[in-house]
DNA sequence: GTCTATATTTGGATAGAC
DNA sequence: GTCTATCCAAATATAGAC
């Protein structure tokens, strides 16, 4: 098998991958079924099992294309010629409230008698340390300021997404947040 | 019927929703059934249909409850002699992280199929209400003061609950998030 | 009001032919 | 790899006797 390119069974399990995406957006993470997904995808509800071995394992892969969808976008906000905590913030809301779905998949668990695989959890660590050097290089070192940074801008999307979903009352407010945020921590951490 | 003491029957309703509480807590809101409330009182789950006319209604029975202890919990913060801004703040995160089941029936949408009827939403709107009222007192006028102080609290509790259950990693963040909180704020609101 | 018995639906998963 | 057919379990809800 070559290594290089995508097999033939690989795209289709992406297909798969696709269509719970589409329906978890559409009917909630636990609201749809494998005859749903097998249906979107022209196939029968057993033949998913030819691509995974259980509706979990496809919660799995879904839960490690979210995190690496995260890891992308955290990458291309490093490579800003001067990334600043604005910058950090406001990708990081909007990257969860553009996909209110993914967003709760992640960080939040939300889908009854499921959690992720010991090698899915491992690619929210890697995310996690990969934000923690990332705010340290701008100059948020303490780790009670990383968590009241993590308490703000979970918040911000938690109140965006609930109660104001698909608008801006609460994203909007992100600039003026890390303004009190900077204004609260420079002292102690430049 | 006496309106004054409460009837066997509204004894025993009473004792079905308290189940319901405990098997949440123990196994996350949609995960026990109808059979295992029923098993909690002694009796079997056809008898639930004497107290309550579907599983629905019991989600709505305990959300007017939480409500009902949230605005009993305000009451008892708005007795105090010299309310404060710390003094709220801590209150709700503490009445929230105290029980992280009845946080997330009442802030969360985490029962697949299952939204608040009309009448059990109207308690809700009816602790917000209170609640705005309250800080408006506190010199938290502003719309998007407002929707700040909202989001800070709730992403303090998020945090808490989803990754340091039953400890303070969080919560002991409270104060010093109000302090930031406050002069950020005080300028435009005092 | 409570029970037994059962209807009904749903959904994950398997067997085995092709 | 995909299908049809089916299993199996769970869970809400109803019927009707007592």
């Amino acid at each position: 098998m070559p290594a290089a390119r995508q097999t033939r069974h690989e795209r289709t399990a992406a297909e798969i991958v696709d269509a719970a995406w589409k329906l978890a957006a559409a009917r909630g993470l636990a609201g749809f079924t494998l005859r749903d997904m097998a249906a979107d995808v022209g196939m029968r509800a057993p033949s998913l099992y030819s691509y995974f071995g259980s509706k979990a394992s496809i919660y799995d892969a879904m839960f490690i294309e979210g995190n690496r969808a995260l890891m992308d976008r955290q990458q291309e906000w490093a490579a800003s010629d001067s990334p600043t905590l604005h910058e950090a913030a406001a990708g990081f809301v909007e990257f969860c409230t553009e996909n209110p779905t993914r967003y709760q998949l992640l960080f939040q668990r939300v889908i009854p008698g499921w959690h992720p695989s010991a090698t899915a959890y491992a690619s929210a660590v890697e995310v996690y340390d990969s934000m923690r050097a990332r705010l340290a290089q701008l100059g948020v070192r303490e780790a009670k300021h990383l968590d009241l940074w993590t308490a703000l801008l979970t918040g911000l999307t938690d109140q965006q997404i609930s109660n104001d979903p698909g608008g801006n009352r609460w994203s909007q407010l992100v600039d003026d947040a890390v303004d009190m945020f900077i204004a609260h921590t420079q002292g102690a951490t430049s």
